[in-house]
RNA sequence: UCCUCAGUAGCUCAGUUGGUUAGAGCAUCUGACUGUUAAUCAGAGGGUCACUGGUUCGAGCCCAGUCUGAGGAGCCA
């Protein structure tokens, strides 16, 4: 049997002293006689044991660090110790080679700002491999979620004629050309002659119109890409991001919560489940990267520890009012050490005071719910009291906002009073009043950044490190 | 966008009060080595000190501006 095998189907093999065939790229030549080769299917290399005198050196020279070799040999029990199997080689051809004095990635660590700059190599590090497979199983665990509870997926457009999505510039789609656009009468850009005969622009959301289909099909999700085109530089935006956003009718604002929770869970285990190497890897990195921190810096919890205290948890669920009284009698409040303190009931919380209440007071991930209204978006449900609106928010540990969902405005005329104070053209949204003109229901949903589930699963802090080729201000590399 | 910090060899960094020829580890190259695990040992090569201008007898170091990056804030997912 001569089939080319991966490295994990290898590593997984009983049968010893058996002929095998594997392809991949090498990670480390030690003493001119072990090959570390590395194909992806895993964080694990194997080694591979070349006889030197048995080859040409002229052929040993050109494995170097990021070649692409084809080598067949006998898999057998390994006589070193940081393996269980090894191939002694019989054959190698080399089918790319890489010049070392320019190959970037040397085996050695590198710092992620680097490996930033050389994105389209840096998945042939353990670290971003481990991220990527991480982070495509759990794009697979959100689907599997939604289809094993019911959901239908659908595919929201990435191009918009409204700008009433919510909150976030937008980025403009235009055919138009820059230098010299058609004019109206005014003298304004004729957007009436552009490819859409209206002003376009890419998606920040496609929350209104899952709504459409939420109130035909009962429980839908949208999975795709998002576009801000806010001027933010943090470590947790991006211009370009991919966001899932679940739509469900007949759902009040506590089986909105139940479902982010049991979400997030249900994602969260999988991964512990299907990538544990990959995971204890970066759980080994991350204590590692932390040591040379000052006690006070480094995380409570290991990474493996922190996913499984969320999956095994109940987020705690605050009002906004609560957790307005506990920040106002809250230590850092009273002495000032915020920023922005609290005095008032209807102020905004900042990240402080989230971080507060998810790293000190409560030590778990929270559910923030029934927010001002001032505060939030126009399509958010009026609760009675009519000061405040059916919104919820989940906040993690190190993230902060994960979530921000809401239950609906159902109500025509509650609608067209809070668009008509926000200057909310109803022509716009006509179809979007539409579903409450015709047999409109409560219904809920949530927007949840998929890159930020990644950071919080692998424990990474930057989110640029955690998408391929991440968009960002002035960065549109690759 | 604002605040703070940084930019020195391929990478990670050191460089004293402004003073002679700018250093180290890793990587690379040459050689040694039949069991390595970030291999080891010996040697060699490698620099527009981000850029532009200024101060000075003299600038990697001081000043101004620009660019790039990081951390934090705001906005948010």
């Amino acid at each position: 049997m001569n089939t080319t095998k991966t490295v994990t189907e290898l590593l997984s093999e009983d049968i010893t002293l058996q002929h095998v065939s594997v392809k991949g790229w090498v990670r480390t030549f030690r003493a001119n006689r072990f090959i570390a080769l590395n194909d992806g299917s895993t964080i694990n290399n194997i080694q591979c044991v070349v006889d030197f005198e048995n080859f040409d050196e002229s052929l040993l020279k050109r494995i170097t660090t990021g070649a692409a070799l084809h080598i067949t040999g006998e898999l057998v029990e390994s006589q070193g110790k940081g393996q269980k199997v090894e191939i002694i080689v019989s054959t190698i051809e080399v089918l790319g080679d890489s010049d070392p004095e320019t190959y970037p990635i040397q085996p050695k660590k590198h710092s992620f700002e680097f490996l930033r700059e050389n994105a389209h190599l840096r998945t042939r590090t353990s670290t971003f491999s481990a991220i990527m497979r991480i982070k495509s199983s759990l794009s697979f665990a959100v689907h599997k979620f939604f289809t094993e509870n019911g959901f239908y997926n659908m595919h929201t457009p990435m191009i918009t004629g409204s700008d009433a999505e919510g909150a976030g510039e937008m980025f403009r789609v235009t055919t138009l050309d820059p230098k010299n656009p058609p004019l109206d009468d005014n003298g304004e850009v004729d957007f009436k002659q552009d490819f859409f005969g209206k002003e376009a622009n890419l998606t920040v959301s496609g929350q209104l119109e899952a709504e459409t289909y939420a109130m035909s099909l009962g429980k839908v999700y949208t999975f795709g890409p998002t576009f801000r085109a806010e001027n933010s530089n943090t470590s947790r935006h991006l211009a370009e991001f991919w966001m899932i956003e679940p739509e469900v009718a007949f759902m009040d604002l506590d089986g909105n919560m139940d479902l982010a929770e049991d979400f997030i869970k249900s994602v969260v285990s999988y991964v512990l489940e299907h990538n544990q190497e990959d995971l204890e890897f970066l759980d080994n990195r991350l204590f590692n990267e932390e040591k040379t921190k000052p006690q006070n810096e480094r995380s409570p919890m290991r990474l493996i520890e922190r996913l499984k205290f969320v999956t095994d948890n109940n987020f705690k669920r605050v009002s906004y009012t609560e957790a307005i009284d506990i920040l106002r009698n809250s230590k850092p409040n009273k002495k000032k050490k915020f920023k922005y303190l609290i005095n008032e009931w209807g102020a905004d919380l900042q990240s402080e005071h989230e971080r507060f209440l998810v790293e000190k007071h409560f030590k778990c991930p929270v559910i923030l719910f029934d927010y001002p209204a001032n505060i939030k978006a126009f399509y958010m449900r009026l609760n009675d009291d009519g000061k405040t609106v059916r919104a919820m928010d989940v906040l993690f540990p190190g993230i902060g906002e994960i979530i921000g969902g809401s239950q609906r405005e159902e109500r025509l005329d509650v609608l067209k009073e809070k668009m008509a104070a926000l200057d909310i053209p109803e022509e716009e949204l006509w179809w979007y009043l539409d579903l409450r003109k015709f047999g409109t229901a409560v219904h809920s949903g949530f927007g949840l950044g998929f890159e930020r589930l990644v950071m919080f699963s692998t424990g990474m802090t930057n989110i640029r490190d955690v998408i391929p080729y991440p968009r960002t201000p002035q960065n549109a590399e690759f």
